[in-house]
DNA sequence: ACCTGAACACCGTTCAAGT
DNA sequence: ACCTGAACACCGTTCAAGT
């Protein structure tokens, strides 16, 4: 039917790189982050593990590749939660904070990877730097946009987008090892609220 | 000399249990929580890496057991720093809260074995699970110390413990992952204090 | 240029054998 | 009862060889 007979069995993959930061995911999140292994998601998106290589220089390169697509689509997230909230600054600092649970009680196991061993300890993969400098640039902007001009000195709008992300940070970690215990994802949101609502009004004071 | 003659290179270690937890603790803080290997911790304890399982059912149990001595030395400090601080809630928020940073920063890779990758998934290895317990049991007896009675409502001593800790994990996290970036722990524990206060203020209400 | 196949060093785990 | 020596399966990494 096609014009030029279709090459079967081809062994270039066409966009390898892509195909396995996508295909580890899954497995990820199916077998968290210690099990994960180069070798499966490889043979997942149907290739030697060898050639992993020629588009990660290292095991830790894949995972930074991970991490970077979970801190933007956690960006998108928080952008587009934080600008549907109420524009005043407690409105958008719940917002924030409750979309960013949302995110890593959704994807736990890239969550882990986000925030597990580090992965950028000599400084390659900029890029990933670059991703997460633009999460804390979203949290900070949103805060101004959050009429704050008057209630709170310019110098501590970043200070405030800290404080915010340090409790969502430490929640959701103490949650996912099981030193808080809740039930389910929807218990964990409500008990979030409750524990979060006392930092909210000492940041607004 | 001695009445019986000592036998000498006995294989029997004494108590090659023990050994092998006091053993991987500065191994661990010099090569990381990702870089320890069960192989090295037995040679460093002169013994062959087999010998470990005659203790440890396997290498998980003994991250659980360097985790449990972790736990357990964490409580001493707390409940020692925290009995010194004045007899009021700010101040005994703000002593535990200072403590928990500065025990994270002095031994941040057994911090991590303590809050890395689940080690008691299934359910094993009871008396870590106990060691945590003691943790928050003394940090909500403290805060109850600290002249609570007319503050704040009895219910709430537990959330206000578990926000704490919440706030002050978070923060130790974020910085030892490089999320914060401060030049070294006097500058982490003064940031520290900056950020915590509106909470601290925001619990008293 | 991109992938395969085979090899290497290293790790956790097991087990028969030594003392 | 406690430890050694040797083996096994598995992993990350490398590299010559195929297409």
């Amino acid at each position: 039917m096609s014009p030029r007979p279709q090459k079967k069995l081809s062994y270039h993959h066409g966009d390898l790189k892509r195909a396995l930061v996508v295909a580890a995911v899954p497995l990820l999140e199916a077998n968290g982050a210690q099990g994960l292994t180069l070798r499966e998601v490889a043979a997942a998106v149907g290739v030697t593990h060898a050639a992993a290589y020629r588009h990660f220089e290292d095991k830790t390169a894949l995972l930074a590749a991970i991490a970077e697509s979970g801190f933007r689509d956690l960006a998108v997230r928080l952008s587009r939660d934080v600008a549907r909230a109420d524009n005043d600054a407690a409105a958008k600092m719940r917002s924030f904070a409750e979309a960013y649970v949302a995110f890593a009680m959704d994807r736990p196991a890239v969550y882990g990877v986000m925030f597990g061993p580090r992965l950028n300890e000599d400084g390659r993969f900029a890029s990933l730097e670059e991703a997460i400098t633009e999460l804390v640039t979203i949290l900070v902007a949103e805060i101004k946009k959050g009429q704050l001009e008057g209630a709170i000195r310019p110098g501590r709008k970043r200070d405030i987008g800290l404080s915010i992300w340090v409790f969502a940070h430490g929640y959701v970690e103490l949650v996912q090892r099981r030193r808080i215990k809740v039930k389910n994802a929807a218990v964990a949101q409500t008990y979030f609220d409750l524990l979060f609502d006392p930092l909210v009004r000492g940041l607004l004071v």
